[in-house]
DNA sequence: CCCTTGACTATCT
DNA sequence: GAGATAGCCAAGG
């Protein structure tokens, strides 16, 4: 049984359940991949309205860092979670993974 | 209707 | 790079 209540969750929450581990998209662009530009808001009603077993923590800003406030419960599962498949957090920024390009073979052995 | 509220974002200091 | 600002837009009161 779904319980959206908007007609953006769908989209969103497909699009949200292709993401890979280990990767991240901002709310912005999971709105553009659903096919509704300026609507990274709806995106983040989306991940409140979603069910556990969607990734809702691949989603973070589109400076990386997370949306909830630091210290918070919800930062902190986002976090761990996060870890849980590689993906660390450093200075409140998610660190950029290999397979985003253009990162530098030294920063990656040094992180 | 008008106003407020956001798990947002791009841009400027 | 952190804070302020303005733009964004659906929901709900």
């Amino acid at each position: 049984m779904s319980n959206f209540q908007s007609k953006f969750d769908p989209e969103i929450w497909r699009v949200v359940s292709q993401i890979k581990s280990g990767r991240v998209m901002s709310y912005g662009e999971v709105a553009r991949a659903a096919g509704f530009p300026r609507h990274a808001r709806m995106v983040s009603k989306a991940m409140s309205r979603a069910e556990m077993s969607l990734p809702w923590f691949r989603v973070v800003r589109s400076n990386r860092s997370l949306a909830f406030k630091k210290g918070t419960e919800a930062y902190k599962q986002q976090r761990k979670l996060l870890s849980n498949e590689g993906v660390l957090i450093k200075k409140g920024k998610v660190i950029p993974l290999a397979s985003d390009s253009d990162i530098q073979i030294d920063e990656l052995l040094w992180r």
